[in-house]
DNA sequence: TTGTACGCGTTATCAG
DNA sequence: CTGATAACGCGTACAA
């Protein structure tokens, strides 16, 4: 090789359209070879300390970064990517949940991809795909309920999978839950341990496991006082509080209106919530709701909150992931976080 | 070569320890060559419609996805991927921005990297090395204040950044910002033609320019009036709810307390709001906060807020990267999102 | 201890 | 319209 050819470019540095500097460029600036870069990088072993000095500087000189995406081509190398699929990030409690998954994620110094599914099925199956193109180590999802195609076996391949919040039947995977059924129970107990027979109860759609198993928990509570919830009193399907505002509104325009009420989630609280501080009963109806927000504490209602630690449920979520890229083949676990009534 | 070694592999599909198919794969399984792949998958054209149907069928098949990261290694290709660093996502006024930000880039088929910073301006340093050797595309930060060596030009390299909610003094980039000065100006008016001519001013560490530029129309506001705020009743730095909360409190212990209080964001007004309640004074001194939150409607107590729209901040910040990747060398920008003032 | 050769999965180039 | 070849930036295997 070597055609002495138009040599008016000096040491032929080809940069690649992008500018940023290679372990060539590296090399050639430390006088090394590119192996020696790339084994200072990889934690210097076995590379004379005048040499790796040498590379140190030149990396600090060229202001050389390691193209991770090059690198993670290489079979056995990691990319260090988790994708997450949430369905509402503005929901102050799936915000909560992603922190404590970055938390984790970042003690290995892996970094999460972050989609927004907005209770999508589709929408997430489309993230999804898009999180396996991008070669992600691990996928958490909170799944908008709905079609599940996109979470099976078949369709991530080998990835490993962990469901937040919501568990999907049929779908081989981790799954971090909150203890639903004792919280609804717990919580339920206190109204009907009060005297109430005429509970409302407002919840989120039924194809969201919560829903069922917050529902479950109400209607276990009510046989153990040898009880039965009574239908009438039951509004599921609220997927934000201005809709449960409006149910709320109906159950009170009843003939038998109920005298206490339970919500199974935050958004139905705050909608109920609304619809009471409107009619302003006297006295007023007791609330008991599933999952806190911020300034419950300063509502001018009597309101008990089954809380739990978003935060710590994310942090769970991610450890199983951990846990499972270690170990692949153990059997799929559930956990539970604890509820802790409030007020 | 062809060393006839143990043949016992059979055909000789060495998958890389991932075992996801390559273009290969998909190649020998509809009989072409891995470009007519390509070809197909980067939009199909120029493909002979039968081929086309071929090679579509045998990705089906095997189920294979692009390797977006082997993809972007090469020269002239983008990974898709944006950079995002921000104080606390666990915020909700931040978690609105984020959301922002993901369905801005979303719109282009982008993905965001998402770090939380913990306002740690070294934390953010090291996210943005990260997000450089992960090769975003750009960048989307929201400044932890302090040191800005990691977001100059020499740091971050060629890789664009726009700053979201806060300036940073000697930071070239794109900046989308609230109408901080003007926000508050009308904010402190109200109170002042009220008759109030002792407001407490609550507001974060100096560093932030969020809260310069809030005290600054404070002050503004007072001038206009022919007036000067009392140093004594103005408290910079409180970064949480808590520490606003006892700052509040030794305000209200003052010989002269105030008898209003201004605060500059909303984890101030929520620790104000707690020390206020708490103390039930009689007139309740009227309370007028920067940023909203949540149920603050439902508050029991003579609230004043100066909104914005946190989400169109992030979708804004993102279509400002999104300009600036298509124009590299346009003058950086710097936006506003206006405010309302509500209640 | 250091360097050479090659391959990872993809696509631009150019020949057919 | 299709395919062979090379190269992107990096790291493993092996040679020196």
């Amino acid at each position: 090789m070597l055609e002495e050819g138009p040599a008016k470019a000096g040491p032929a540095v080809r940069r690649p359209a992008n500018g940023a500097p290679t372990v060539h460029d590296v090399a050639r600036h430390a006088g090394v070879s590119s192996m020696t870069v790339s084994r200072v990088l990889s934690g210097a072993v076995h590379v004379r300390p005048e040499l790796r000095s040498r590379v140190e500087a030149s990396i600090e000189a060229l202001g050389y970064r390691r193209n991770e995406n090059a690198r993670s081509i290489r079979p056995g190398q990691r990319t260090g990517l988790i994708g997450v699929a949430i369905t509402n990030i503005a929901n102050p409690y799936y915000a909560e949940v992603l922190l404590g998954i970055e938390e984790v994620a970042g003690q290995s110094d892996r970094r999460i991809l972050v989609g927004n599914s907005g209770e999508d099925s589709a929408r997430e199956a489309q993230l999804i795909r898009d999180f396996v193109g991008r070669q992600v180590e691990g996928l958490v999802v909170v799944p908008a309920g709905g079609d599940a195609a996109h979470l099976t076996r078949a369709a991530r391949g080998p990835i490993p999978l962990v469901l937040a919040s919501r568990s999907m039947p049929g779908v081989e995977a981790d799954v971090v839950l909150v203890d639903d059924v004792a919280g609804a129970r717990a919580g339920t107990l206190r109204l009907l341990d009060a005297g109430h027979r005429r509970i409302a109860f407002l919840g989120n759609i039924p194809s969201v496991s919560t829903a069922v198993r917050r529902y479950e928990g109400f209607r276990l509570a009510h046989a153990e006082r040898g009880l039965t919830p009574d239908d009438a009193l039951v509004r599921m399907g609220q997927q934000d509080a201005a809709a449960a505002r409006t149910a709320m509104t109906e159950l009170l325009d009843l003939a038998q209106p109920p005298t206490a009420v339970f919500t199974s989630n935050n958004r139905n609280t705050i909608g109920a919530l609304r619809a009471l501080l409107e009619r302003a009963a006297d006295p007023p109806l007791p609330l008991v709701g599933f999952d806190n927000f911020d300034l419950s504490d300063l509502v001018p209602y009597p309101l008990t909150i089954i809380d739990h630690d978003a935060r710590e449920l994310g942090r769970t979520a991610a450890r199983l992931l951990m846990a499972r890229l270690v170990d692949p083949d153990a059997p799929p676990r559930t956990l539970a976080v604890p509820t802790t009534v409030l007020g």
